[in-house]
DNA sequence: AAAACATACAACCGCACCCGT
DNA sequence: TACGGGTGCGGTTGTATGTTT
């Protein structure tokens, strides 16, 4: 082991040499000894009064990040790692909010693990880990070169767009930012009106909009870009997503080429959801609630339209009318279903989070 | 067997914020 | 109000260990 001294550091440590790199088994016997019997007090003050050649800070660290008795070791369970994954989702990198709904676990923890660990899995499920959205199209050949050794190119490949970066503009379309703002403000409750309101708060959120997913074939989607964004400018995209929706698209699929589903891409809308795949992690009361206020939930400009043409977003129209899904289309994909719907579910729906409540509360 | 490479994780660094003076 | 010390946080680096070639 490389024990390096140096002069240089903080202003607690620069009057005297300092150790840094690993700790010895003794350095934290001294350290541990120190805490027990006196506490850390100011940290600053612990290395003269514990016999360490440590800076405060380092020693601050050291028993935080590992030598702390309420430290949780080990492996991160199933659970843990779906609730960073949620808790990421809506907070981003705050790593120490994140930790604290992860009991014995630390910011740095949690963090290590997010970059050796979560990040690569969710880029495998085709997912942006930063976003988590699925990937865009142009970051999708990067993906594939990665992953070939683990692909089957007879089965789909998925990525999350945002319905917001369907525009020629995509890259002018900035990325979801998580908004502690909205989430301290959002109120959750089981009223129609309430939900209006939450979802008007919380408009980036991803909580319930994150259970409506649609499914739809990129190559269409990509080659009906322009009609997406024309004066008429209404398809099923536009109803079942709001400005920042996720939505599940298959990506490439030679058991499903795009004539698979061409007949199904505007069938995908309001009641045509990837039933057999997602219907099941949806709470019917939100379900019907956004049915019947859709356009007060997604608040994006594409609503707005349907205002402007008087058309029902509860039956539907032209939407409504396609929902000619071939349900079984996906079977056999490798893509991990559950993994994506304990990603994008509502928090509250798998995870030891209760409620976004007690997210905006923390990050109060 | 050894070198090269990959991975996990501990630790460091710089910055920002809080609070007392 | 300005300043400085203490602390917390997120990003980054360094190192030990495992795996592959």
């Amino acid at each position: 082991m490389k024990v390096i001294v140096c002069e240089m550091g903080h202003h607690c440590c620069s009057k005297q040499k300092v150790k840094r790199g690993l700790w010895s088994p003794e350095e934290d016997e001294k350290l541990i000894k120190h805490i027990t019997n006196h506490g850390h007090g100011c940290w600053s003050s612990v290395p003269k009064l514990a016999g360490l050649q440590r800076c405060g800070k380092s020693c601050r660290l050291r028993w935080i990040n590992y030598l702390r008795p309420d430290l949780r070791r080990g492996s991160f369970t199933e659970h843990e790692e779906r609730t960073i994954i949620d808790v990421h989702r809506i907070l981003g990198n705050r790593w120490a909010q994140i930790a604290k709904h992860l009991p014995g676990r630390t910011d740095n923890e949690v963090k290590n693990f997010w970059n050796s660990c979560i990040k690569k899995k969710l880029i495998a499920q085709g997912l942006d880990p930063n976003t988590h959205n699925l990937l865009s199209p142009h970051q999708i050949p990067i993906l594939n070169a990665n992953n070939n050794k683990n692909m089957d190119s007879t089965k789909p490949v998925f990525a999350i767009i945002n319905t917001s970066t369907q525009t020629k503009d995509a890259k002018k379309v900035p990325p979801f930012q998580p908004r502690s703002d909205a989430l301290a403000n959002a109120q959750f409750s089981s009223s129609a009106n309430d939900s209006i309101m939450s979802h008007n708060l919380c408009e980036n959120s991803l909580t319930r909009q994150s259970s409506n997913l649609y499914y739809q074939d990129c190559n269409i989607v990509l080659e009906n870009d322009a009609r997406h964004q024309s004066s008429l400018g209404f398809s099923s995209q536009h109803l079942v997503g709001s400005a920042n929706m996720p939505i599940l698209l298959p990506l490439s699929s030679s058991s499903h080429p795009p004539d698979h589903f061409g007949s199904a891409v505007q069938s995908w809308g309001v009641n045509g959801g990837f039933g057999v795949g997602l219907e099941p992690v949806r709470r019917p009361e939100v379900y019907d609630q956004e049915m019947l206020q859709p356009v007060m939930v997604n608040q994006g400009v594409v609503a707005q339209e349907f205002v402007n043409k008087g058309l029902d977003l509860r039956g539907g129209g032209e939407v409504h009318n396609q929902t000619n899904v071939e349900m079984g289309s996906f079977d056999g994909c490798n893509i991990d279903l559950e993994f994506m719907e304990a990603a994008l579910m509502p928090c509250e729906m798998y995870s030891n989070v209760g409620s976004l409540n007690q997210l905006a509360w923390d990050c109060n």
